[in-house]
DNA sequence: TAGTGGTCTAGACCACCTG
DNA sequence: AGGTGGTCTAGACCACTAC
C-alpha cells in the first residue's frame, strides 16, 4: 500500500457508513464528537463534518448540538422522484414525441379551482386541454389552468406546436409545487382520449405551481394505461 | 440597519436563488466566478463554493469545471417523497394503527420473483401476507416476500405482533431500494381485504430491496381506495 | 496550458442544547 | 456552564476540461 495522499470526506463518509451497516455502530447508538473521529482519521474536522452532513442529510444519522450524533433508528427514507418535461420523459425512452392541442379557452376560475389554487373569485384562468404521444401511441393526457394575472404574456402563446409545460419553464423557472399522486377510474372522455375504456385504472399525477408566493397553474396529467414511474433510494 | 455580522451561506445562496428567479441571470447565462462572488459579497470562496453547491444539488445551476457555473435550462425537478413505516404513517395521520397477519408460508421463489429480485434458483423465501388499519378501516394490503439466505433470524420472527417491514428495518437498516409506483384494477382477493369491489383502481407500491448487493425483500403494498401521495419540490 | 470548481487544513467563534 | 455541532476564514493544492 502506497503512502496515502489524504483523507476525503468520502472516506470518512463511506466508513461511518460501512460501520453503520456492519452494526459496529448499532441503531440509536452515540457516534464519537467530530473531533474523535477527526484524529482517528487523521484530517481536519471540517472534513469530518461535511461527511456527517451528508448522511445526516439522507437520514442515515440524527445530530444535535450537544448531545451529539446518533445512528437514526426509524429512518424516513427519502425516495427522489425525478419529473422532467413529458416530452423530455418520451424521447429518453428512444419513442418519438407527439403533441397536441386539444382545446384552448378562457374562463372564469370554477370554485374548486380558485380553492384549489387559492385565486381570487371571479380569477380569469386559461384553461388547456392537451394530448402527449409516445410512437403516436397515447402516453399522457394534460388538463391545464393557468393564472392569466401570474402569466400576462400567456394571451399571445396560442400552445399549438409547444406544450403548456416548456412554455411555463421556459418563463417562469425554479418555482414551488406540491404533487399529488394517486389511481383513478377513467372517466369516459378521458378513456377515450387514452385509447382505454371508461373505468380502467389509471395513473395521475395533480400538481399546484406557485412562483414567489403568487399560484400560477394547475394541472391534472392522466397516464397511459399501465404507467410505472420508478425510483431509487 | 446595523453593522452585518458576517455573510452565510445562506445569504449567498438566497440571494443568487433571487437573481435568478428575477431573470437578473437567466437561464444558460454564466455566472461569475467564486471567486468574484466572494469579493462582490465580501466573504470567503467557501463560503460561496457551500451556497453555490446545493444550488447545483437542487438542479438549479449546472458547475463544470473550467467553464463555470450555468443557470440550468430544462432542470429534471426532483421530488421528495418521504417513504416511512406504515404503522408511523397512520400515526401521522392521528388514526389508530392495527395489524394483523393473515398468512406466513415458506416456499421456494417462484420463477417471476427470482427473476425480480435477482434470486438463485430454488431458493427458499418466507411469504407473508399481512393487513394494516387505520382507525380499523383497511389502510394497506402487503404482501411480501423475504430471502431467506439473506436474513436467517427470520425463521424465528412469527410476525403475528409486528409487522414484517419494521422487523426488517431494525435488523437490516440502510438498504438500497428500487420502487414502482403504478395503478392498478383490484383483483378479487385484495379487494375483499380492502373492502372495495373487485376492479376498484388501486394505488400500488412494489419495492425491491438490498443489503449490500444482496437481495432482501421483494413487497407489493396495495394502498386503500382513494389512497394519495403527497409531495413537494 | 490556463482557468474554474472541488476539496482539505487549521484555527476560530458562535448557537444551541443538555445537565 | 460547558460540550457539541454549525459555520466562516484564508490559504493551499488538486482535478477536470475548454481552449
Amino acid at each position: 500500500m502506497q503512502p496515502d495522499k489524504k483523507t476525503t470526506y468520502q472516506d470518512v463518509r463511506d466508513e461511518v457508513l460501512r460501520r453503520i451497516q456492519g452494526r459496529i455502530w448499532d441503531q440509536g447508538s452515540l457516534l464519537p464528537t467530530e473531533q474523535d473521529l477527526s484524529e482517528e482519521f487523521g484530517c481536519a474536522r471540517a472534513t469530518v463534518n461535511r461527511a456527517l452532513r451528508e448522511l445526516a442529510e439522507r437520514g442515515i444519522i440524527d445530530r444535535k448540538r450537544k448531545s451529539g450524533t446518533r445512528v437514526a433508528i426509524a429512518p424516513v427514507k427519502q425516495a427522489r422522484l425525478e419529473i422532467s418535461v413529458t416530452r423530455q420523459q418520451i424521447e429518453e425512452m428512444n419513442a418519438s414525441y407527439r403533441y397536441r392541442l386539444v382545446s384552448r379557452e378562457i374562463v372564469p376560475a370554477p370554485g374548486w379551482l380558485a380553492a384549489q389554487m387559492g385565486l381570487p373569485a371571479q380569477a380569469q384562468v386559461l384553461h388547456l386541454i392537451c394530448m402527449h404521444y409516445a410512437d403516436n401511441r397515447p402516453f399522457q393526457h394534460e388538463n391545464r389552468w393557468i393564472n392569466i394575472d401570474a402569466v400576462p404574456d400567456i394571451a399571445e402563446a396560442d400552445f399549438s406546436d409547444t406544450g403548456p409545460n416548456e412554455w411555463l419553464l421556459a418563463r417562469v423557472p425554479f418555482s414551488d409545487a406540491e404533487i399529488t399522486l394517486s389511481s383513478v377510474a377513467a372517466e369516459a372522455e378521458i378513456a377515450s382520449f387514452l385509447g382505454a375504456k371508461e373505468g380502467t385504472p389509471l395513473f395521475l399525477m395533480e400538481r399546484s405551481t406557485w412562483f414567489q408566493e403568487q399560484p400560477v397553474t394547475f394541472v391534472r396529467l392522466h397516464f397511459h394505461q399501465g404507467y410505472r414511474m420508478r425510483t431509487r433510494y
